[in-house]
RNA sequence: GGCGAGUUAGCUCAGCUGGUCAGAGCGCAUGAUUCAUAAUCAUGAGGUCCUGAGUUCAAGUCUCAGACUCGCUACCA
């Protein structure tokens, strides 16, 4: 696809209101998608960088209900939190806006009304459960019951977690509202469909033929949903708060937030520019989505049919979605505040903005998940950043300073070794530019750090200390080269380092400088007076690291005690001695055990009751292999009304002991016993 | 269960269409050096390329089977 491009636009996923923004989502997203724009302003190229809070959708409402407030003093409380470390991190967007604007609003409104005009949609009525308290339909997962498998009180509209056992509404005893704890009633309700099967063929033929370039992960996916059929997908939803879908008769209905939320790259490009047109439908402008792989079948499968179905859009050129960032070894979690808020981050590293977007772009998960570990961090800094690139430039000052008084002295004649390492220069800005434009944004980092190990090499080899004495005309040209390659430097990193390159051109007094100055020798021109030097980062000491690993600790044993004291759950209602002695427990064994085949959780156990032998089928597949439970001795309520799963009829319940965290644990008699000695 | 991605030196990763592909950075060891934030430069040690089988003159690189990690999706007391 070798197409020419007069313009780009790049766009960023729109990270969801209800929380801050972490690291996880700076080094998937917003690092790569800042380097790739910055990289093409400095171009020269015509380049856009939209961005926005999304602030729709479920999530959020449910947030406001449990605080008591707004959704939209929600929306209001984390856009601003989320702009403004955005802002501080120098993701320079041309646009942050929000999906709560009036102009996203009239966009998205008029791309369903449109879409909706022409009979684009498929309109379907179902039943839904409602809760009339609250006025909202309730998603399966809001409504909560007695689970009548195990019968835990707490169970979900669509799973038990106790018992693992997947329901539906319907089987929940004692039904009520997670929202507001009315009883639910169902009501039919109506919904439009974006009939993905449609776009099939258009879809097979756009990825899997016209962009065979895109990244394994990205490309994999998309033909695994393209093979497995896609299905008409929902693009209303029944709630308070969003977007109102345009049409007589739908009232209480809003667009769905997965519908509203891509719209609203185009919605920021409207309130950035009157031309924004010129970047959304002429095919000469080159669209890049930047996102994380949980995105990846809305950006490259639901939102290129709607603009499909819509006409006159262009669609994305690539889509680059990164992998996932792990901290320290476990999954980031804003729910269990698994993460390093960039908020904070600040606060406890104030200056270092550049600091962890050089280590957070380094580590990149750009090909498979990666784990961001502080003694990672605290290296990259103190040997890598200080060692090399904030060394060079140093030295290459303070030797200036030391023998010409700050002032850039003249180039003599060269020698080959001078012109060797000036050509190395080219390659750098060669392989930088190569590596941006395709996305490697590692491998690219690695370059511009190359220019100062080429810098370094150049001083170490030359020892314009040593020939100060005996030849102090070559410590000029040799000085010269050195200045001109720090220039180099600040332009090569800028992309990455934006902060510290513009730390450098202030030291040297010079610039600005573009992307095609970069391999030039005459940035800083003889007689040219520079500045003082100050150094570009600072050793982060141990303790320092230290801090931050307890804090972490101190956040994972809160985790603990919190999941402890929560799955202590209050104790039920009393039951008399006789319905205790309704049920029949025996100690039983093990005979045999096999997973039941097309699942994952559930095993099928053959087992000695010392009434009889029978078949019992138990969801603990994750915690037991087949061949640990033969032979073990445990407890069987032997006269559970029988039940069919997965065409096995299972004729009692193993019983197990569940701790904090969800694990299942077999009960089993201290010593062994015969099968049948009845427990009570 | 289905599907996708990943598994290469202590760590983080490159290795495109099979034949100098066994690599880079950091760490480590040794040496050199002192302009520089004890920072630099050179050299070196380190790997059954997840496992097993197969195709081939030749396999990290292709095929099949399996293991593990992550994700999507289904089913499921």
């Amino acid at each position: 696809m070798s197409k020419t491009f007069k313009r780009y636009l790049v766009t960023s996923a729109l990270p969801y209101a209800n929380g801050p923004v972490h690291i996880g989502h700076l080094a998937g997203v917003y690092i790569p998608s800042d380097i790739y724009t910055r990289y093409l302003r400095m171009r020269g190229c015509d380049v856009i960088s939209v961005c926005g809070s999304d602030e729709h959708g479920v999530p959020i409402t449910l947030k406001a209900r449990k605080e008591g407030v707004t959704p939209q003093q929600i929306v209001d409380r984390y856009h601003a939190i989320i702009k403004k470390s955005f802002e501080d991190f120098g993701i320079a967007f041309d646009i942050y806006s929000r999906t709560s604007s009036p102009v996203h609003s009239k966009t998205a409104s008029d791309f369903f009304r449109k879409l909706y005009d022409e009979g684009k949609f498929i309109e379907k009525t179902s039943e839904q459960y409602y809760d009339e308290e609250a006025h909202t339909f309730l998603a399966d997962r809001y409504i909560v019951g007695t689970c009548p498998k195990c019968g835990n009180e707490g169970a979900y509209g669509d799973q038990c977690e106790k018992c693992g056992s997947t329901l539906s509404p319907d089987e929940l005893i004692n039904p009520h509202s997670a929202v507001s704890g009315s009883v639910p009633v169902k009501r039919t309700t109506k919904h439009w469909y974006l009939p993905l099967d449609q776009y099939e063929g258009f879809l097979r033929k756009w990825i899997l033929e016209d962009h065979k370039e895109w990244k394994p992960n990205v490309y994999g996916q998309c033909k695994s949903w393209l093979d497995g059929g896609l299905q008409p997908r929902a693009v209303s939803r029944d709630l308070d708060w969003g977007i109102p879908v345009p049409v007589e008769g739908a009232e209480g209905k809003v667009l769905y937030v997965w519908f509203d939320a891509p719209i609203g790259y185009i919605s920021a490009t409207k309130e950035l520019t009157p031309d924004w047109e010129k970047y959304w439908k002429s095919e000469d402008t080159k669209m890049v989505h930047f996102i994380g792989k949980d995105n990846i079948v809305f950006h490259c499968i639901v939102f290129p049919s709607m603009l499909k179905a819509h006409g006159g859009y262009i669609l994305p050129e690539n889509v680059p979605a990164n992998e996932f960032l792990n901290l320290e070894g476990d999954k980031i979690s804003t729910s269990r505040n698994w993460a390093v808020w960039l908020h904070e981050y600040l606060e406890e590293f104030p200056g270092k903005q550049d600091v962890l977007r050089y280590v957070l772009c380094a580590n990149a998960p750009e090909s498979k998940d990666n784990d961001f570990t502080w003694k990672d961090f605290q290296a990259r800094n103190n040997n890598e950043l200080v060692a090399i690139l904030g060394n060079f430039v140093n030295r290459a000052l303070v030797l200036t300073h030391k023998y010409f008084d700050g002032v850039v002295p003249a180039c003599g004649e060269l020698t080959d070794y001078d012109r060797q390492t000036l050509s190395e220069l080219a390659c750098a800005k060669e392989a930088l530019g190569s590596n941006i434009e395709n996305y490697r944004f590692r491998e690219a980092l690695k370059e511009a750090m190359n220019v100062a190990r080429i810098g370094n090499k150049y001083l170490a080899d030359t020892e314009p200390w040593k020939l100060i004495k005996s030849d102090p005309e070559r410590v000029k040209t040799i000085l010269n080269i050195a200045l001109q390659i720090t220039a180099n430097l600040s332009v090569a990193i800028e992309p990455f380092m934006p902060f510290t390159a513009a730390k450098i051109v202030k030291m040297v007094q010079a610039g600005p400088f573009t992307w095609d100055d970069l391999g030039r020798t005459d940035l800083l021109p003889a007689g040219h007076r520079i500045g003082q030097a100050e150094l570009l980062f600072e050793k982060i000491e141990d303790d320092v690291i230290q801090r931050q690993l307890d804090k972490l600790e101190a956040t994972k044993q809160a985790n603990a005690a919190a999941n402890a004291s929560q799955h202590i759950e209050d104790q039920k209602g009393s039951v008399s001695f006789d319905d205790f002695q309704k049920m029949d427990i025996r100690v039983s064994k093990i005979l045999a055990a096999e997973k039941v085949a097309k699942t994952k959780k559930l095993l099928k156990l053959t087992v000695d009751t010392g009434i009889d032998q029978r078949e019992i089928v138990s969801g603990i597949a994750e915690y037991y292999k087949p061949e640990e439970l033969v032979g073990k001795e445990v407890l069987v309520l032997v006269n559970l009304a029988p039940r069919e799963l997965k065409g096995i009829l299972s004729r009692g319940m193993i019983l197990m002991a569940e701790d904090p965290s969800g694990k299942l644990r077999l009960l089993r008699p201290e010593e062994s016993m015969t099968p049948g000695s009845i427990v009570g």
